[in-house]
DNA sequence: TTAAATGCAAAAAATTTGCAGACGT
DNA sequence: ACGTCTGCAAATTTTTTGCATTTAA
Protein backbone atom coordinates (compact mmCIF):
# COMPACT_ATOMS: atom_id res chain seq x y z
CA UNK A 1 0.00 0.00 0.00
CA UNK A 2 1.49 3.44 -1.38
CA UNK A 3 0.90 5.99 1.30
CA UNK A 4 1.48 9.06 -1.11
CA UNK A 5 -0.84 7.63 -3.68
CA UNK A 6 -3.75 7.30 -0.93
CA UNK A 7 -3.50 10.83 0.47
CA UNK A 8 -3.27 12.34 -3.24
CA UNK A 9 -6.73 10.50 -4.02
CA UNK A 10 -8.23 11.77 -0.95
CA UNK A 11 -6.87 15.18 -1.91
CA UNK A 12 -4.67 15.38 1.39
CA UNK A 13 -1.22 16.78 0.70
CA UNK A 14 1.52 14.36 1.01
CA UNK A 15 3.89 16.15 3.98
CA UNK A 16 6.75 14.45 5.55
CA UNK A 17 5.26 14.55 9.16
CA UNK A 18 1.75 13.06 7.62
CA UNK A 19 4.00 10.66 5.95
CA UNK A 20 6.36 9.83 9.62
CA UNK A 21 2.41 9.46 11.38
CA UNK A 22 1.75 6.78 8.70
CA UNK A 23 4.75 5.00 8.82
CA UNK A 24 4.67 5.01 12.46
CA UNK A 25 1.61 3.70 12.47
CA UNK A 26 2.47 0.79 10.02
CA UNK A 27 5.63 0.02 11.87
CA UNK A 28 3.52 -0.20 15.06
CA UNK A 29 0.31 -1.68 14.28
CA UNK A 30 -1.53 0.40 17.33
CA UNK A 31 -0.64 3.49 19.08
CA UNK A 32 -2.23 6.45 20.51
CA UNK A 33 -1.37 10.01 20.15
CA UNK A 34 1.21 10.84 22.95
CA UNK A 35 2.83 7.54 21.53
CA UNK A 36 2.94 8.49 17.79
CA UNK A 37 3.94 12.09 19.05
CA UNK A 38 7.33 10.86 21.40
CA UNK A 39 8.27 8.07 18.61
CA UNK A 40 8.30 10.66 15.75
CA UNK A 41 9.99 13.45 17.76
CA UNK A 42 12.93 10.80 18.06
CA UNK A 43 13.70 11.18 13.94
CA UNK A 44 11.63 14.47 13.64
CA UNK A 45 12.30 16.90 16.73
CA UNK A 46 10.23 20.03 15.61
CA UNK A 47 6.99 17.94 14.91
CA UNK A 48 4.63 19.31 16.79
CA UNK A 49 1.66 18.37 19.15
CA UNK A 50 -1.08 19.86 17.33
CA UNK A 51 -0.14 18.47 13.70
CA UNK A 52 -0.49 15.26 15.10
CA UNK A 53 -4.07 16.49 16.25
CA UNK A 54 -5.02 17.96 13.28
CA UNK A 55 -3.40 14.88 10.96
CA UNK A 56 -4.73 11.89 12.82
CA UNK A 57 -8.23 13.93 13.04
CA UNK A 58 -7.86 14.18 8.97
CA UNK A 59 -6.55 10.76 7.94
CA UNK A 60 -9.74 9.31 10.31
CA UNK A 61 -11.82 11.55 8.39
CA UNK A 62 -10.83 9.99 4.73
CA UNK A 63 -10.52 6.61 6.39
CA UNK A 64 -7.56 6.34 6.51
CA UNK A 65 -7.01 5.54 10.06
CA UNK A 66 -9.42 3.79 11.99
CA UNK A 67 -9.70 4.57 15.85
CA UNK A 68 -8.90 1.75 18.24
CA UNK A 69 -11.58 2.11 21.25
CA UNK A 70 -11.17 -0.77 24.48
CA UNK A 71 -12.15 -0.94 27.39
CA UNK A 72 -9.26 -0.06 30.02
CA UNK A 73 -7.06 1.65 27.53
CA UNK A 74 -6.48 5.23 25.99
CA UNK A 75 -7.81 6.01 22.44
CA UNK A 76 -5.32 3.70 19.57
CA UNK A 77 -5.45 4.56 15.82
CA UNK A 78 -4.38 1.87 13.19
CA UNK A 79 -4.17 1.85 9.80
CA UNK A 80 -7.54 1.10 7.92
CA UNK A 81 -6.55 -0.89 5.27
CA UNK A 82 -8.05 -4.75 6.42
CA UNK A 83 -10.88 -5.56 8.65
CA UNK A 84 -10.14 -7.46 11.67
CA UNK A 85 -10.70 -6.61 15.50
CA UNK A 86 -8.90 -7.17 18.53
CA UNK A 87 -7.83 -9.16 21.51
CA UNK A 88 -6.48 -7.14 24.67
CA UNK A 89 -4.57 -8.96 27.73
CA UNK A 90 -6.25 -7.29 31.05
CA UNK A 91 -3.07 -7.95 32.53
CA UNK A 92 -0.50 -7.16 30.55
CA UNK A 93 -2.44 -4.32 28.50
CA UNK A 94 -1.25 -5.87 25.08
CA UNK A 95 -3.39 -5.34 21.92
CA UNK A 96 -3.11 -7.90 18.81
CA UNK A 97 -5.19 -7.96 15.68
CA UNK A 98 -7.13 -10.87 15.25
CA UNK A 99 -8.66 -11.76 11.63
CA UNK A 100 -11.77 -13.40 12.17
CA UNK A 101 -15.31 -12.57 10.69
CA UNK A 102 -18.69 -11.57 12.30
CA UNK A 103 -20.46 -12.14 9.78
CA UNK A 104 -23.15 -14.35 11.26
CA UNK A 105 -22.96 -12.26 14.65
CA UNK A 106 -23.54 -9.11 12.26
CA UNK A 107 -26.22 -10.54 10.30
CA UNK A 108 -28.17 -11.30 13.66
CA UNK A 109 -27.94 -8.79 14.92
CA UNK A 110 -29.13 -6.76 11.89
CA UNK A 111 -32.36 -9.14 12.22
CA UNK A 112 -32.83 -8.21 16.15
CA UNK A 113 -32.41 -4.25 15.60
CA UNK A 114 -33.49 -3.23 12.16
CA UNK A 115 -30.23 -1.72 11.79
CA UNK A 116 -28.52 -1.87 8.54
CA UNK A 117 -25.27 -2.78 9.59
CA UNK A 118 -21.86 -2.51 7.87
CA UNK A 119 -18.94 -2.83 10.58
CA UNK A 120 -18.03 -3.60 13.86
CA UNK A 121 -15.62 -2.29 16.31
CA UNK A 122 -14.97 -5.43 18.44
CA UNK A 123 -12.39 -6.51 21.12
CA UNK A 124 -12.22 -9.78 23.26
CA UNK A 125 -10.87 -9.49 26.96
CA UNK A 126 -8.45 -11.82 28.62
CA UNK A 127 -5.21 -12.96 29.61
CA UNK A 128 -2.35 -13.68 27.04
CA UNK A 129 -0.08 -16.66 26.82
CA UNK A 130 2.43 -14.92 28.19
CA UNK A 131 0.34 -13.54 31.46
CA UNK A 132 -1.05 -17.08 31.86
CA UNK A 133 2.22 -18.97 32.28
CA UNK A 134 3.88 -16.25 33.96
CA UNK A 135 0.90 -16.37 37.02
CA UNK A 136 1.95 -20.13 37.44
CA UNK B 1 -32.00 -5.85 41.15
CA UNK B 2 -31.18 -3.93 44.52
CA UNK B 3 -28.72 -1.39 44.90
CA UNK B 4 -28.02 -0.63 48.25
CA UNK B 5 -27.47 -4.18 48.62
CA UNK B 6 -24.67 -4.84 45.76
CA UNK B 7 -23.47 -1.30 47.50
CA UNK B 8 -22.71 -2.96 50.82
CA UNK B 9 -21.78 -6.38 48.99
CA UNK B 10 -18.57 -4.41 47.99
CA UNK B 11 -18.12 -2.35 50.78
CA UNK B 12 -19.14 0.79 49.31
CA UNK B 13 -21.22 3.42 51.51
CA UNK B 14 -25.17 3.95 50.52
CA UNK B 15 -24.79 7.64 49.09
CA UNK B 16 -27.73 9.55 48.27
CA UNK B 17 -25.04 10.92 45.33
CA UNK B 18 -24.26 7.18 44.34
CA UNK B 19 -27.42 6.11 44.38
CA UNK B 20 -28.24 9.04 41.91
CA UNK B 21 -25.96 7.80 39.84
CA UNK B 22 -26.99 4.35 39.77
CA UNK B 23 -30.94 5.46 39.17
CA UNK B 24 -29.88 7.69 36.63
CA UNK B 25 -27.60 4.77 34.61
CA UNK B 26 -30.91 2.36 35.03
CA UNK B 27 -33.31 5.28 33.81
CA UNK B 28 -30.99 6.03 30.66
CA UNK B 29 -29.32 2.72 29.50
CA UNK B 30 -26.40 4.87 28.45
CA UNK B 31 -24.88 7.39 29.50
CA UNK B 32 -21.76 9.99 29.18
CA UNK B 33 -20.40 11.65 32.62
CA UNK B 34 -21.48 15.11 31.64
CA UNK B 35 -24.89 13.43 30.84
CA UNK B 36 -25.57 12.45 34.24
CA UNK B 37 -23.74 15.26 35.90
CA UNK B 38 -26.21 17.89 34.10
CA UNK B 39 -29.35 15.38 34.61
CA UNK B 40 -28.91 14.76 38.43
CA UNK B 41 -28.34 18.35 39.23
CA UNK B 42 -31.99 19.37 38.15
CA UNK B 43 -32.84 17.02 40.90
CA UNK B 44 -30.07 17.31 43.46
CA UNK B 45 -28.43 20.82 42.25
CA UNK B 46 -25.66 20.44 45.07
CA UNK B 47 -23.49 17.09 43.38
CA UNK B 48 -20.07 18.10 42.28
CA UNK B 49 -18.73 16.74 39.22
CA UNK B 50 -15.68 15.77 40.77
CA UNK B 51 -18.17 13.18 42.67
CA UNK B 52 -19.44 12.41 39.97
CA UNK B 53 -16.13 11.33 38.13
CA UNK B 54 -15.19 9.58 41.31
CA UNK B 55 -18.36 7.28 41.86
CA UNK B 56 -18.16 6.35 38.31
CA UNK B 57 -14.46 5.25 38.75
CA UNK B 58 -15.07 3.69 41.86
CA UNK B 59 -17.86 1.55 40.78
CA UNK B 60 -16.52 1.02 37.59
CA UNK B 61 -14.14 -0.87 39.71
CA UNK B 62 -16.14 -2.85 41.84
CA UNK B 63 -18.06 -3.96 38.50
CA UNK B 64 -21.00 -2.18 39.19
CA UNK B 65 -20.33 -0.15 35.71
CA UNK B 66 -19.65 -0.76 32.35
CA UNK B 67 -17.73 1.72 30.18
CA UNK B 68 -18.98 1.06 26.55
CA UNK B 69 -16.24 2.76 23.73
CA UNK B 70 -17.93 2.68 20.53
CA UNK B 71 -16.12 5.00 17.58
CA UNK B 72 -17.09 8.15 16.75
CA UNK B 73 -18.88 8.27 20.06
CA UNK B 74 -17.59 9.49 23.73
CA UNK B 75 -17.18 7.09 26.39
CA UNK B 76 -20.58 5.84 28.19
CA UNK B 77 -20.96 3.44 31.33
CA UNK B 78 -24.10 1.30 31.67
CA UNK B 79 -25.06 -0.91 34.45
CA UNK B 80 -23.18 -4.17 34.95
CA UNK B 81 -25.31 -6.84 35.16
CA UNK B 82 -26.20 -8.37 32.02
CA UNK B 83 -23.71 -9.10 29.03
CA UNK B 84 -24.53 -7.64 26.25
CA UNK B 85 -23.36 -5.77 22.45
CA UNK B 86 -24.31 -2.68 21.21
CA UNK B 87 -25.12 -1.46 17.86
CA UNK B 88 -24.75 2.27 17.15
CA UNK B 89 -26.17 4.55 14.42
CA UNK B 90 -23.53 6.47 12.84
CA UNK B 91 -26.17 8.77 11.55
CA UNK B 92 -28.20 9.59 14.71
CA UNK B 93 -25.52 8.56 16.84
CA UNK B 94 -28.14 6.25 18.83
CA UNK B 95 -26.51 3.33 20.62
CA UNK B 96 -28.74 0.47 22.28
CA UNK B 97 -28.52 -2.82 23.39
CA UNK B 98 -28.46 -6.17 21.22
CA UNK B 99 -28.79 -9.10 23.57
CA UNK B 100 -26.84 -11.92 21.32
CA UNK B 101 -24.28 -14.26 22.04
CA UNK B 102 -20.65 -14.37 20.47
CA UNK B 103 -19.04 -17.54 22.16
CA UNK B 104 -18.94 -19.00 19.03
CA UNK B 105 -16.51 -16.22 17.49
CA UNK B 106 -15.05 -16.20 20.82
CA UNK B 107 -13.65 -19.79 21.08
CA UNK B 108 -12.38 -19.12 17.49
CA UNK B 109 -10.70 -16.18 18.55
CA UNK B 110 -9.50 -17.83 21.46
CA UNK B 111 -7.88 -20.67 19.73
CA UNK B 112 -6.07 -18.04 16.95
CA UNK B 113 -4.69 -16.34 19.98
CA UNK B 114 -3.74 -18.22 22.75
CA UNK B 115 -5.45 -15.91 25.14
CA UNK B 116 -8.15 -17.21 27.66
CA UNK B 117 -10.60 -14.85 26.68
CA UNK B 118 -13.86 -14.03 28.64
CA UNK B 119 -15.60 -11.36 27.42
CA UNK B 120 -16.08 -8.92 24.69
CA UNK B 121 -16.80 -5.58 23.86
CA UNK B 122 -18.42 -5.39 20.60
CA UNK B 123 -20.31 -2.52 18.92
CA UNK B 124 -21.88 -2.87 14.86
CA UNK B 125 -22.27 0.11 13.23
CA UNK B 126 -24.59 0.91 10.89
CA UNK B 127 -27.82 2.77 10.40
CA UNK B 128 -30.79 2.47 12.20
CA UNK B 129 -34.36 2.08 10.72
CA UNK B 130 -35.55 5.52 11.65
CA UNK B 131 -32.20 7.40 9.64
CA UNK B 132 -32.86 4.88 7.02
CA UNK B 133 -36.43 5.53 6.10
CA UNK B 134 -35.65 9.20 6.67
CA UNK B 135 -33.37 8.72 4.23
CA UNK B 136 -35.72 8.15 1.46
C1' DT C 1 -16.13 6.63 66.33
C1' DT C 2 -13.97 6.16 62.25
C1' DA C 3 -13.18 5.28 57.67
C1' DA C 4 -15.13 6.66 53.53
C1' DA C 5 -17.50 10.10 50.72
C1' DT C 6 -18.54 14.82 49.45
C1' DG C 7 -17.77 19.46 47.50
C1' DC C 8 -14.90 22.91 46.40
C1' DA C 9 -11.09 24.93 44.25
C1' DA C 10 -6.97 24.34 42.18
C1' DA C 11 -3.97 21.50 39.33
C1' DA C 12 -2.98 18.59 35.68
C1' DA C 13 -3.91 16.40 31.35
C1' DA C 14 -5.93 16.18 26.90
C1' DT C 15 -7.62 18.42 22.93
C1' DT C 16 -8.74 22.40 20.02
C1' DT C 17 -8.12 26.80 17.95
C1' DG C 18 -6.16 31.04 15.62
C1' DC C 19 -2.90 32.73 13.02
C1' DA C 20 1.52 33.92 10.60
C1' DG C 21 4.72 31.82 7.92
C1' DA C 22 6.24 27.63 5.20
C1' DC C 23 5.42 24.32 1.83
C1' DG C 24 3.24 21.03 -1.60
C1' DT C 25 0.95 21.09 -6.00
C1' DA D 1 0.42 31.65 -6.99
C1' DC D 2 -2.98 29.24 -4.20
C1' DG D 3 -4.67 26.86 -0.81
C1' DT D 4 -3.23 23.61 2.54
C1' DC D 5 -0.31 22.43 6.32
C1' DT D 6 2.76 23.41 10.10
C1' DG D 7 4.27 25.07 14.57
C1' DC D 8 3.59 27.85 18.20
C1' DA D 9 1.07 29.75 21.92
C1' DA D 10 -3.11 30.39 23.96
C1' DA D 11 -7.65 28.83 24.92
C1' DT D 12 -10.82 25.06 25.98
C1' DT D 13 -12.27 20.99 27.66
C1' DT D 14 -11.78 16.96 30.37
C1' DT D 15 -10.14 14.60 34.28
C1' DT D 16 -7.66 14.30 38.65
C1' DT D 17 -6.15 15.73 43.12
C1' DG D 18 -5.82 17.72 47.93
C1' DC D 19 -8.06 18.90 51.71
C1' DA D 20 -11.46 20.44 55.16
C1' DT D 21 -16.00 18.97 56.29
C1' DT D 22 -19.76 15.85 56.39
C1' DT D 23 -21.87 11.45 56.65
C1' DA D 24 -22.92 6.35 56.59
C1' DA D 25 -22.14 2.36 59.22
Amino acid sequence: MNFEVQLKEKKLKVTPQRMAILNEIQRNGHLGIEEIYENIRKIYPAISLATVYKNITSLYEVNLLREIKAPYQKQKYELACDRHIHVACEKCGKLEDVHIELNDAMSRCSDMTNYKLHDVSAVFLGICSDCASKAK
